[in-house]
DNA sequence: GTCTATAACTCGATAGAC
DNA sequence: GTCTATCGAGTTATAGAC
């Protein structure tokens, strides 16, 4: 664990408006509260980065680029379908554990300018998803699995790998679990989901 | 479809808070916006609701109102158990394909107070997964079923219905459709879902 | 009930000293 | 690089006329 006094400026701002941000948004996000949390003052902040937005812009990349890559690496891959759903969900369970405010957080700025991220999000590559689409619709034909449209199969699979994140509080409340108990049946959801998949197209 | 002069002063306020807050947010949301889409004035606002706060929290209300009970309702009857995950699937879709948004709004303000909700959202009822995890369990006692932690299963399905509407732009960014493809798309989540699940946990 | 005008305040941003 | 002080735009909220 690196202390906060070991951290540069720039790096204890960072580390404090990725805070801010992810807990309150872009527009409920104030200037004062950065500062005060990386125990510098609002002239500072926009020494080192010019304007708001500008900062924001900083924290929202480092957040999809911890959430986005790794879907495009795995769906892409060359590897069989279940050995594919096996990866891709214990990884990307594993990657929202570790960041379980980032979903809800992104998504929240996709819906405010949906248009300005088609382009951001994949740059010029293809959306990740033909490959993966195209896998399955083979071994259907090829009688491996049962019918199923590969949007609502990817789409599923995805849902329930980010959703219990997005909807974490709730649960928590619904289920009535503190922070330890939703840390454990999140680690078991890194098998759990690939399992509860593959019971349901395998023949 | 009722037109905005014959409705009354209030109710243009209301039917205009619920768009732009819902959009925005509370942070993100501007008074002078709700104004000018209720065709009304500023003051008037403060006239008929005290405060920014008041009139969101007239605007949040509504919306659990609309998500949250139905899922007591149905968790807790007295049907088989197929029969339940079919109808919850089938009916939970439907209201959210008729108020897209309203997860995500909701999620949103869970977010920021957790806590404030434990009461809010229940009252004093026990949470409603009880009678569904116990009627899962029994099932799995008696051989109907396949073995699976209750939990999980009822947190796969609700992120089925409720995740690709959090995640609506983004999937339909990533899936490349449009606002017509993809409401067929949730139509036929109505169905599909509960065949998903059932394929999953039959014997 | 509804309006115009404005007060009161929040907050991002800058000037300027050190 | 870092700070204090302050400006100015934008917003919520109120006063007061009709």
């Amino acid at each position: 664990m690196v202390k906060k006094k070991d951290l540069s400026t720039e790096e204890k701002i960072l580390v404090a408006a990725k805070k801010v941000f992810v807990e309150n948004g872009l527009s409920g996000a104030r200037m004062q509260d950065i500062a005060d949390k990386a125990e510098i003052n609002k002239a500072l902040l926009h020494y080192y980065f010019k304007s708001k937005e500008k900062l924001f812009e900083v924290i929202f990349k480092e957040a999809t680029a911890k959430l986005f890559p790794k879907i495009n690496t795995i769906f892409s891959s060359d590897i069989p379908l279940f050995d594919k759903i096996r990866q891709f969900t214990h990884d990307y369970v594993e990657i929202v554990i570790e960041n379980p405010y980032l979903p809800l957080f992104v998504l929240n700025e996709i819906n405010k300018q949906p248009h300005a991220f088609s382009q951001k999000l994949f740059g010029n590559d293809q959306p990740p998803v033909h490959k993966l689409s195209a896998q399955i619709e083979k071994e259907i034909k090829k009688g491996l699995i049962k019918p199923i449209s590969p949007a609502h199969l990817i789409i599923n699979m995805l849902s329930m790998c980010v959703f219990p994140f997005v909807g974490k509080p709730m649960i928590q409340l619904v289920m009535n679990i503190d922070e330890i108990q939703f840390r454990n049946m999140m680690e078991q959801r890194k098998t759990m989901i690939a399992d509860f998949i593959i019971a349901s197209i395998k023949k």
